[in-house]
RNA sequence: GGAGGGCUGGCCGAGCGGUCGAUGGCGGUUGACUUGAAAUCAAUUGUGGGGAGACCCACCGCGGGUUCGAAUCCUGCGCCCUCCGCCA
């Protein structure tokens, strides 16, 4: 959520963000409706106070005995009269709200203008993709050959979009896991959490997957629960409602999860083997901190992010997230892309984001900073580190051999006792 | 699912229908003492909104109601805790 105060002073920017955006939101019913909310509450105000005063003087005139029934009615209509702009009020700064919860994050100065992902600016490239001496074969080939992966199964139990994994494959995917939450916990300092995988309205709210991308999200029907689409909903929520001490900042947390998306709007795509998910695993990274640090942060947490792949020794790329593709409540965005040979291509595997104040407005999470105690919005960042289903995808296509076997990077081996290589 | 208890500031906790935005403690900040720290003492310290400003308004889980006036009385709802039942 943006700051109120800031798009009433600077009209011309929100509508500079809006355009980049390519976003179609009605700013002036928005400023009309903020004009008017001022103007009755203005009114009310007074009234109030003119109560209040009134009030206590009736408290005083009937101690010294005297006869305060004339004051008392003017009081009773004042007081009715309130009622009713407090009524207009209410239902005015419930619109202001829904408006505002509709509205996109600002940008940063340094994401890209473009229209679409074919705008994004590679950064940076890792490793080089590998020369093979035979036609590599995508991973559900691979993954049936070898009977790790189960599509046809999958769609059985549940429909399209879901996979069952077997062997070798579960075992690759649980040892992914456990790689990456150990290199995270011990070597980067993030402190692991295992957070609940459904979340209220109001924590869905906080990280502004509600009210906009209601459509994306599984809801439980007879409770006011969602299935999360990222750990980022709970960790970032942890501390909803909440002021933090500045000395206990920045907090660090990570979590591995099953993630939930419905993929409503991208029927057709990727519609072969399981690089797009409704249900699939990830570990994520996420930060509350300072406004001062917050883009030190950023790439503290897309080398952490990165260092996953490094060790695993799968070429990717970084790039940086155009004005056309950047998610609405991130201002800047960093997608980390790894190699698929099958598809000739760099896929996203991460995405590393700092949202500054966007997400902690909505969530009410503050803290008191360190010089005089000043109450401010923390900054919350988040990425995914990394996302283990395309991770193990990754690792099959790019370490395959002709005959069909995988060779398992030697990071993981300790994960998965000492096992070298998948073969049939 | 059944029965009971609770929800007040950063945290804990007191609160009579009328200067209660709220006693007190902890914590924070500042100062004194100290080489420094701790301890001690003193002062200070809620959040949000409106206004150029003096200042004003709101907030005691949330929403209604009674009243000139509600943290306090009535009412509906939500959440948390305890016990019983069921259960991985």
């Amino acid at each position: 959520m943006l700051d109120p105060k800031w798009i009433r002073e600077n009209p011309d920017d929100v509508r500079e963000l809006l355009k980049k955006r390519s976003h179609s939101f009605d700013l002036d019913a928005l400023l009309d409706l903020e004009a008017r909310r001022r103007a009755i509450l203005g009114l009310a105000e007074d009234l109030k106070a003119s109560r209040n005063e009134g009030s206590r003087k009736v408290g005083d005139i009937k101690r010294s005995g005297g006869d305060a029934s004339a004051l008392m009615e003017e009081m009773r209509l004042a007081g009715e009269r309130i009622k009713e702009l407090d009524a207009q009020l209410a239902e005015i700064e419930e619109d202001v709200r829904s408006k505002l919860l509709m509205m996109p994050n600002r940008l940063d100065a340094s994401v890209p203008e473009g229209r679409d992902e074919s705008d994004n600016l590679e950064i940076k490239k890792w490793g080089a993709p590998k020369e093979f001496p035979f036609e590599p074969k995508p991973h559900w080939e691979l993954g049936e050959a070898l009977d790790i992966m189960d599509f046809k199964r999958g769609a059985r139990l549940s429909e399209s979009r879901f996979t069952v994994l077997k062997g070798h494959g579960a075992r690759v995917e649980r040892a992914l896991i456990n790689f990456m939450l150990d290199l995270h916990t011990t070597r980067h300092g993030y402190r692991e959490i295992m957070p609940p995988l459904l979340v209220n309205s109001a924590t869905m709210q906080g990280t502004g997957q509600l009210p906009k991308f209601a459509d994306d999200q599984y809801k439980c029907a007879n409770d006011d629960l969602w299935l999360i689409p990222t750990a980022e909903v709970p960790l970032t929520n942890l501390h909803y409602g909440e002021i933090l001490n500045e000395s206990d900042l920045p907090l660090l947390y990570t979590a591995y999860t099953s993630c939930f998306r419905r993929e409503a709007g991208s029927y057709g795509r990727d519609m072969k083997g399981m690089l797009r998910q409704h249900q699939f695993d990830k570990v994520e990274l996420v930060k509350l901190c300072t406004p001062e640090t917050s883009y030190a942060e950023l790439d503290l947490l897309l080398g952490a992010a990165e260092r996953v792949l490094r060790l695993l020794e799968l070429p990717y790329r970084v790039v940086l997230l155009s004005t056309g593709d950047i998610g609405n409540a991130s201002c800047k965005t960093y997608d980390i892309e790894v190699w698929l040979p099958s598809q000739n291509c760099y896929r996203e595997i991460s995405s590393c984001s700092n949202c500054e104040d966007f997400q902690a407005r909505r969530m009410g999470t503050r803290y008191r900073s360190k010089d005089g105690g000043r109450i401010r919005f923390v900054h919350t960042l988040n990425g995914s580190g990394i996302a283990v289903g395309r991770c193990l995808i990754a690792i099959m296509e790019n370490c395959q051999r002709e005959d069909g076997s995988i060779v398992i990077p030697e990071a993981l081996r300790p994960y998965v006792g000492g096992l070298d290589r998948i073969a049939v």
